[in-house]
DNA sequence: TAAGTAAAGGTCAAAGAAGGTCAAAGGAGA
DNA sequence: TCTCCTTTGACCTTCTTTGACCTTTACTTA
């Protein structure tokens, strides 16, 4: 017998599948209710299977008008072969910064690195770099699992 | 479930799109009534999603014939083509002073560094190398936000 | 012209509406 | 039984919305 905590993955994953976008946006009181569970036990289903390590960014408001979004690293071999744009970029590296991945002088300085000034955005191959760079960072970010101090 | 600060915020974007001159020209009390909420809520508003960090200036006067206005800061792509010129310039820094984001002294700095005296006032390039330069400034302020003594 | 009044916008604190945290209790399997 | 994962609930933090009260400006009137 599966646990709640299962269905809630398995409801929400079904849902970024089904999404244009690999992303999806819920209110935690909501799917509480439709679960019929305590608003936390979401905040822990989130916290145990939709990780940075399991390839997921989630991001979330408070107060009125509150929610959660959930999205998943855009780190196929689809991105591999196009590239990753400026814009692009720096969305993930606000995720990165918002989910405490990232401090904000970190992801300050890779938003440097990966801008204008240092990669042409007009060339496919600042593209193609771009995802080189970002995706080291993700891995980084996967295989440390907070024990960057070890650097 | 979107809240009323976000439509209001919508509203006025698309407000400033829709215009000629980047800019929109409300009275808090119409915009209140429009949306039918208290005008604080508009004040409000201004204040969270209308900052200098966001890329707005705002002006407004009391009393009779009192009004807001919402200015976008000129630091689009178009301005990437056509350069900033040292007037432009200038207001720009003004702007940023009197909004708090600028010292008296960094406004000053900053402004005999775009001047005519360092960069040729009748010059392309000089457009373009002042809007690189403002630009950069603008994103200091964004990313560092309040935090500029962690340098 | 000085004083008063009406018509704006500004401030700020309190109440309301989300999501976050954490420790303790509950359960399932080794 | 012991351990590890779930589940819950009390309490915290953040963002929104409102309303009472303040300040500024334009207009009117003695």
């Amino acid at each position: 017998m599966r646990s709640l905590s299962d269905r809630i993955e398995k409801y929400l994953k079904v849902l970024i599948e089904r999404s244009e976008n690999e992303e999806v946006e819920i209110q935690r009181i909501e799917l509480a209710e439709t679960f019929r569970c305590a608003p936390s036990q979401i905040t822990y289903v989130l916290a145990t299977r939709f990780t940075a390590s399991e390839g997921f960014i989630t991001e979330s408001k408070r107060g009125g008008g509150g929610f959660i979004k959930i999205r998943k690293f855009p780190l196929d071999e689809n991105s591999v072969k196009t590239g990753i744009s400026e814009t692009q970029a720096e969305n993930t590296l606000q995720d990165l910064k918002n989910s405490g991945f990232l401090t904000g002088r970190e992801a300050f300085l890779l938003r440097e690195i990966l801008g204008r000034e240092v990669l042409d955005p007009a060339s496919d191959e600042s593209d193609y770099v771009r995802f080189k760079i970002l995706h080291k960072v993700m891995k980084l970010i996967k295989e440390m699992e907070g024990q960057w101090d070890v650097l």
